[in-house]
DNA sequence: CGTAGTCTTGAACTGCATCAACCAATGTGG
DNA sequence: CCACATTGGTTGATGCAGTTCAAGACTACG
């Protein structure tokens, strides 16, 4: 059977029960897939999209993962997340017809193009589907909110602490190791994202080292202590 | 012609054009409010809805403010928002069927309750319905980073200045002045929101004073230099 | 094998927090 | 109507977490 170049197959997808709805009809998903354009390979370095492209699409992630940043007049960077295989990008140009952000490749990456006008059009006829999109986007809001709690009132070792123990949930959620994982990003870009700068970022990984909480060898962690790692994240952690 | 209590009147409501589509036919106006539940009336102090209560609901501010927050375990407090008439509350309860964070009048404020699947199935029979209610979450997701870009990267003034000209822009939005407001929200308010602690607040406030920037009488304030204003906040203002 | 990017570590600095006193406005009860 | 308490805001003195500046080590890649 020749393979269509490009053509997407949401059945065998390894990350379709992150980035579809459960319980499509054999039906929906193939309609789904007419709309749905087609992949794109993101070389890492690369931008997907760019803060004030025209919006006409979301992408899922299929393969690789990015980062979404912030850029300032004055040349400050702010990361306002990482995704990896599954998670959809582009939610933020919804709104005023424009990217608000720069999604780069972290990695050499692929993705499913989405449409959007083709998604909305298709999520009035099939309702989970309409019911997922805005779980994905309300879940996108929650995330947000944790980060501004994180930024607003953590110190710096909570700040990593829950940056780590997220990165291990996702992981899990993955079918990867939640324990031991390569951090596709680097010490500056973790910074931006946690708002601290790298050198701060590099001196509380040591310290955790010390501590015996994690092994870290460059980019490489592995999770020691996992509970003492919670305990410190609990207090601050959101109470919800 | 009898008044219906608590009967919702989109047509002549104020907020209008802020919390629905444009271009709406009459009968689809009548068919909203009819899905809208009621009003519901908040006092001062009082929370409209609570971090994990189940979610049924968004809420349409008429009338009054709000702020939106995360408490910790260990009583920390961060502000994620501050909404007014013609917002929309509660979109962070869509993605895991509870709300995320508390919702808390700043004054005796009313709002229309919008049951969530009413909305949901009615915007699949009308397209600009469901465009609008994309677009909201879109632009909280936007306004979310944009906090992130505050918190991780800005200076005092620099988010001090920020959130003013913020406020001053959905003033305007509404009718209202621009230039002169009294605000809602406490010292303390301010500073959760701003990853800053009261006394920092008020020692900005003192400067902005003392340059000419602001007029500041308690809570009563007025922009008297708002171009000195914009040009603190633009070189760390987002690009976009 | 050399050069550039990334990471670690140290020393000194600083912006904001903390602690504390005081003031103004508002409310309360006698 | 006035003493007093309460709440919210301002201002000053001091401290510290994280930044900044700097140097060196490690890694990767042409």
């Amino acid at each position: 059977m020749a393979a269509i170049p490009n053509r997407v197959d949401c059945n065998s997808c390894s990350v379709r029960e992150l980035c579809l709805p459960h319980g499509l009809s054999f039906d929906e998903v193939e309609q789904l897939e007419r709309a749905v354009g087609a992949r794109r390979r993101i070389k890492r370095g690369q931008e997907l999209y760019h803060a004030r492209d025209a919006f006409s699409a979301l992408y899922a992630i299929r393969l690789g993962s990015f980062k979404t940043r912030l850029s300032t007049a004055d040349g400050r960077e702010q990361v306002t997340g990482f995704q990896m295989a599954g998670d959809l990008l582009g939610m933020d140009g919804i709104g005023a017809a424009r990217y608000a952000s720069d999604a780069v490749a972290l990695e050499d990456s692929e993705v499913c193009v989405v449409p959007f006008d083709q998604l909305e059009e298709l999520s009035r006829e099939v309702g989970s589907l309409q019911s997922h999109l805005h779980r994905m986007m309300s879940r996108e809001i929650v995330r947000d909110q944790g980060v501004m709690l994180l930024l607003g009132n953590m110190r710096a070792e909570e700040r990593l602490a829950t940056f780590l123990l997220s990165l291990s949930e996702r992981f899990r959620a993955r079918g990867f190791s939640p324990s031991a994982f390569v951090l596709r990003m680097s010490r500056q870009e973790i910074g931006s994202y946690l708002g601290l700068k790298l050198e701060t970022v590099s001196r509380v990984f040591s310290r955790f080292r010390e501590q015996g909480l994690v092994d870290v060898d460059q980019r490489e962690i592995r999770l020691r202590d996992e509970a003492a790692l919670r305990r410190l994240v609990e207090a601050c952690a959101g109470v919800a």
